[in-house]
DNA sequence: TAGATTGTTAATCGATTAACAATC
DNA sequence: TAGATTGTTAATCGATTAACAATC
């Protein structure tokens, strides 16, 4: 019997990355849904737009299915998860269907978000029109510049750093984006975690610890061109 | 262009036991990686360089999974995938491991990038450092507005979109991303695919026809935004 | 009704994990 | 040598696909 004896011969310096935290595979109590299959519905939800904005009434698992390039009974299975939603011998009604999974993935309301780091990036998302497409309202940002705070960009105030958790509090954002440096990252996560944000989208090209009831959500510019690298090699 | 076609030769001078795994496809040609060990390939990467950086010397698999909150098999599985690069009764040496999955990875050498659209987005990216980090050097862009023509941005000339072929073509650029509205996004990638281009990061969220021979990778934030949606429903 | 297509169960496929001989 | 850890094969787990009774 392999003893294996659990000795790091890594000294566990500050930096590195961690095992996910939390909460995980079947210890939820939640039902657990293949991260897959909640974004393939997403994917569902672009493509129903699609036929809708056309004037298509209806649409079979196996049109579905082609759109996306995927099995027509993993179309069905996917939509099964959440509800019967099908009229067998017809199809998907387009409408219905899409109100449904608008509704399933929570994109019927409105969410507010924050962004720390009003640099490029950050400015650049300011500026950038597809999240109120999706109903993501960015209602401000935050930088660690006073010469930035109190300013507007594209209408959107700029408050210090410094009134984090002050603001975040009081106008009840639901996600931070963060776009900052990579050694401010972490202390920054840990701030947005005692404030009530249920998630930050991580665009730091480095692991976060997830401080408790906050889901992180990277974003990662650099590991997305390794792998592209590979397949051009 | 990248002329290193040459074969993935394990550079170690163990000889491989056996092909590597997939190879029983249904084309024999390149044998297939399954695109999650790919990405795994370039996360192990990020956690060498800091242990590199902690003049670490070796590490396990053991130690490794729990860096990234995997099982130690799967490490070795995915590294073996490649190449010999461990010891037995020692584990895997850092410095040289981490050379190897640059290899592998194609992230050894340069890679040059354009981009197609300065707007925000673009713009930001143009600035961004975290591409240079990875090897990545973003060389031109471009944009449909006469005024950025011929101007530079972060030392980056904006060529006008009218010069988009010629000017791929002349500066054997590898990668494109594109930043564009979304109309603008399809011919722009099939004009794209006449030029000798390899793969294009798609920032527009859109789903795009991919010309032949070349590889499109999607970054799509309001998909992610989606997804992040659900879980904090 | 006859034809079409669903939701669901069973079969298949692929990916993760466990186990262990090889070996440093 | 004795202990540790690899690479690899076998077992397990989960996700995709096929098949089909239900039903509009």
């Amino acid at each position: 019997m392999p003893s294996a004896k659990d000795k790091g011969a890594v000294n566990n310096a500050h930096a590195l990355p961690h095992p996910p935290a939390g909460l995980n595979k079947k210890t939820d109590r939640m039902p657990h849904f293949p991260s897959a299959v909640i974004r393939r519905l997403a994917l569902y939800g672009r493509v129903l737009q699609i036929l809708e904005n056309n004037r298509t009434e209806k649409i079979s698992s196996k049109a579905l299915a082609e759109h996306m390039g995927l099995n027509s009974a993993q179309v069905r299975k996917d939509l099964a998860y959440f509800g019967q939603f099908g009229v067998p011998g017809y199809g998907y009604h387009v409408r219905s269907l899409r109100a449904n999974l608008k509704r399933v993935l929570g994109t019927d309301r409105q969410l507010r978000l924050a962004l720390i780091g009003a640099g490029n990036l950050g400015m650049a998302l300011m500026t950038y029109g597809g999240f109120s497409r999706q109903g993501v309202r960015i209602v401000m940002g935050f930088d660690v510049d006073r010469r930035k705070a109190g300013s507007l960009r594209n209408g959107i105030p700029i408050y210090h750093v410094d009134d984090l958790e002050k603001r975040l509090r009081r106008d009840l954002v639901d996600i931070v984006a963060l776009t900052v440096p990579s050694d401010a990252a972490q202390p920054l996560a840990d701030r947005v975690g005692q404030t009530g944000v249920s998630a930050i989208l991580n665009f730091v090209p480095c692991r976060l610890m997830a401080p408790p009831g906050v889901r992180i959500h990277d974003v990662d510019l650099t590991i997305e061109i390794e792998c592209l690298s590979f397949y051009i090699k």
